[in-house]
DNA sequence: TAAGATTGAAATGTCAATCTTA
DNA sequence: TAAGATTGACATTTCAATCTTA
């Protein structure tokens, strides 16, 4: 069975994606979880939350790109662990503003040394600047493209 | 809190690669389930139990860099659907040979033109040939750079 | 003892249904 | 009607404990 002739450049290339993001995934996450006790999954949700201002669930959701149910149980943990709260959101009452508590900044303030520390040893270190430059531009460049139609040229 | 200086670079790739990750493997399985009534991560079982010969449990959760026990599930449900079958290994009893069924192969030879043509919209459509040499290159380099220590240089 | 595999419990995500407010 | 969010049922994966055979 198998192949047919030529696609197997692009096989090799998404098994290699998805094989790489799920290991970088593990190896980072064991790592944060041992020296700072958050898993990546909070520490993701939480830059989210730090960076936009007046966040909401949908925001963390685009932001992440999961469903918005999912957003929504990744807050209620948080929250359960004392990292986050729920507001009121004076400007629309469907939704709330999710903030930060005083742990969940000391949380965050631990965990990202650990977590740049792991990004340098597996995603800058193994490749040439250059060859890092061009990675960055090209994840940049499929993430953007949204799988548009032939467009072409 | 956020940022110190210099590894905002390597966070937007790490984003932008967990990310498009993401996407990219629910839109390509979406349609293959809609295609062919196979998941995507059925199929990448599939395709290892076809390339390996007399392939065991372990060898399908070290090409896909999951545990053995996701490995073992994994494998018990594409037994559960006709796909594939446990044989006696004649050469160590602790484990089983893993084989497709006709309806396996079936299913693979169903599913891998729908794969193909994703692959082809999401990884080669968007990129320069050029850049997409260049993305693959740097996506080998890592996959097996296994995080090393300094080696530098 | 260790290697290969299986199993059940826990974590995390999707999906569909539902609720409240725009 | 539609948008934002929540909830419960389901799926998939990890982890730890266990079992069988090398």
């Amino acid at each position: 069975v198998t192949d047919s002739g030529s696609p197997t450049v692009l096989r090799q290339v998404f098994d290699d994606l998805v094989r790489f993001e799920t290991r970088l995934w593990a190896e980072i996450d064991a790592e944060l979880q041992s020296k700072s006790g958050v898993t990546l999954a909070n520490l993701n949700a939480m830059l989210v939350i730090d960076r936009i201002p007046n966040c909401r669930v949908l925001d963390i959701a685009e932001a992440l790109s999961i469903t918005v149910g999912g957003a929504s149980q990744a807050v209620d943990r948080l929250q359960a662990s004392g990292r986050c709260l729920r507001k009121a959101n004076p400007e629309d009452r469907r939704s709330s503003v999710i903030a930060l508590t005083p742990h969940g900044v000391a949380s965050l303030s631990g965990a990202l040394p650990v977590f740049d520390h792991e990004l340098d040893r597996w995603l800058r270190r193994p490749l040439d600047p250059a060859l890092l430059t061009q990675f960055g531009t090209a994840l940049g460049a499929l993430r953007s493209s949204g799988g548009d139609a032939p467009a072409a040229l």
